[in-house]
DNA sequence: CAATTATTCACCCAAAAGGTTGAATAAAAT
DNA sequence: ATTTTATTCAACCTTTTGGGTGAATAATTG
């Protein structure tokens, strides 16, 4: 029943990363810990604006979390959320890999 | 330098796989083994035509492969293309992980 | 209190995405 | 040879996306 959900969840974590500008602000969170806002911009020929755009929607699909110190904003990489994707293509595999292992049984019992 | 080709070839792969018709299709195919496109749409409150342009997706992300016998178009799912996103989730990890075991090293440190 | 700084909000815009329908193509069946 | 079946192509429409700008908000600094 929450399979539903899982996915909804996996369509918004996987929209969240197929834009190459958050997965360069994941990464830049991941190697220099928890980083304000302004800072995060300030590697990209791109309006704060917009960056601040990225960051909503890296939040809303989990993947950072938002520290508010005065007016000044920390994000965070919060990773654990990439769980899901795991998750999917584990299991995506398992079906392949069954389904490879059945056809191997039939070419043998053909024999 | 082919950083860049993998990074286009990861925000491909990732933008196929973040539509749930899409992901479905995938899945259908994994379970199935090769299927037509026409058996493929069936299963879908959808237009053939829309089926058709979500393949068209999957094929330029080369998460499928297509075999056309005679009118009949025959789909393979292809799910090694897959490993760009593993490869990205691991690198992605090991620095988180260095990270952590940096900032471990500092609290030691400080004592 | 005035000025500066950090960030978001409210719009605007062009391009892309996801869907539809109708026609085109091409192979198969009658 | 005609009709049916399988599939794509082309055009269209609406919504979403990714960008930009200017104003609003709110905290800090002088």
């Amino acid at each position: 029943m929450d399979e539903y959900i899982d996915n909804q969840k996996l369509t918004m974590t996987l929209k969240a990363l197929c834009d190459p500008t958050r997965r360069s602000l994941l990464t830049q969170l991941v190697q220099q810990g928890p980083t304000r806002v302004t800072e995060l911009a300030g590697h990209y020929a791109m309006s704060l604006n917009s960056i601040s755009k990225h960051i909503k929607v890296l939040e809303s699909a989990d993947l950072i979390s938002r520290t508010t110190v005065g007016r000044v904003h920390i994000i965070q990489a919060t990773p654990n959320s990439m769980q899901c994707i795991d998750n999917w293509l584990q299991n995506f595999r398992s079906i392949w890999e069954m389904r490879l292992d059945t056809l191997t049984d039939i070419l043998e019992q053909e024999k």
